[in-house]
DNA sequence: CCAAACATGTGAAAAAAATCACAATAAAAC
DNA sequence: GTTTTATTGTGATTTTTTTCACATGTTTGG
């Protein structure tokens, strides 16, 4: 198949999130518009990359679309190992979090820099000090990391993160990451949504 | 000044927190390619609908570009009032986070539906139950709300504060919010981060 | 003070993405 | 069973975005 340019597979993770809530068996595009703002032919052409063929007149039946979804982007099947990097207030939030509950995702370890931290809290997986980040990352085989450290600490941690083989960051610092090409990162701080939020009012 | 197409506003919120973490007295196209992976080419564009003149050869000046791009993004000066809906976890994290001192966003309201939390919590600013929503977001004149509802509530608030006028939602649920175009929504829920994280490494 | 090196800003070109418009065809209505 | 309505999938077109390439002007180093 060919590769899916950027902002349709944008669009298609928020499809799968969408289609993950919906009660209905089928959807038809002019539904998909009303719910995103998307336009029908942009989301027709989205879905069209998948090649399933639901033909015309049908709409698309919820559970087929989602499975493709799941399977083109990734996220179905097999488990992908994740770690917390800094346990301070988002970390330990984040660390009992149900919300990747029927996920493939699956958070296996904690790291600090504050070994009090990682002796004290409590949690279904091993906590370690941030020392033994390379070590645990590369013996459990661990695929993304989520980084909740402190704005002085972020970039030095996201290259050593980089540096042994993690392919995602989930940036909870409002900190710009510097990290090579193979590894993404996906900004999710409060700050820096509030400024592209802020940003679209401007004329 | 001709609008900013949204692909170019998504790099300029992302170079303002750049420089802001930067010490140098000035920066060239060419290092924030280092730093970004964005190809100097589209961050000279970027910069150039500020219509600054840095002139030639003398790469950018850090401060006033810094400046020039707060304004432009609507981040300077004037205080912009935030509220948070839902004080679970998530939500109470978020209520006393330093991360938002020494911008314009002010967290002036937090809300829930179960009003023994907005009794018993403790916090800088007022805590409301949910059904005055309406009523304080319009007497405090507040434009963005962070959301940390469950899902089940999610899409339901959503709505009502989109109505009540504000401009801008941070989603920190994993639910795909169906709001009218005038509010923007920012998606920054750790699930939907980490499936976006993932697509990417197929191919 | 001149030459070399450097870096912006921007026309022109190319590439990517979105939109338009409609043929094909399935489902619903009668 | 036929007509009407609905909806996909996709060529063609348009619009948007990125890339290329270089003229222009600044700074640096002799």
């Amino acid at each position: 198949m060919e590769p899916i340019p950027a902002p349709s597979k944008r669009r298609l993770v928020l499809l799968e999130r969408l289609l993950s809530g919906l009660t209905e068996k089928t959807i038809t595009s002019q539904k998909i518009e009303e719910l995103t703002g998307w336009s029908a032919a942009v989301i027709r052409r989205d879905i069209a990359r998948l090649r399933l063929n639901f033909g015309a007149s049908n709409g698309y039946k919820v559970n087929q679309l989602r499975q493709a979804l799941c399977d083109v982007l990734n996220i179905s099947s097999t488990e992908k190992k994740c770690c917390i990097v800094g346990l301070g207030r988002m970390g330990q939030v984040l660390l009992d979090n149900m919300e990747l509950e029927g996920s493939p995702f699956k958070i296996v370890a904690g790291f600090d820099s504050n070994v009090n931290r990682t002796e004290v809290l409590r949690s279904v997986f091993p906590l370690h000090p941030t020392t033994m980040l390379e070590s645990v990352i590369k013996s459990e085989g661990i695929s993304f990391a989520i980084l909740t450290v402190t704005a002085e600490e972020a970039q030095g941690t996201a290259l050593r993160l980089a540096e042994c083989g993690i392919r995602g960051i989930v940036n909870y610092t409002p900190c710009v990451l510097s990290v090579p090409p193979e590894t993404n990162v996906e900004n999710v701080s409060l700050l820096t949504a509030l400024e592209t939020l802020s940003a679209w009012q401007q004329q």
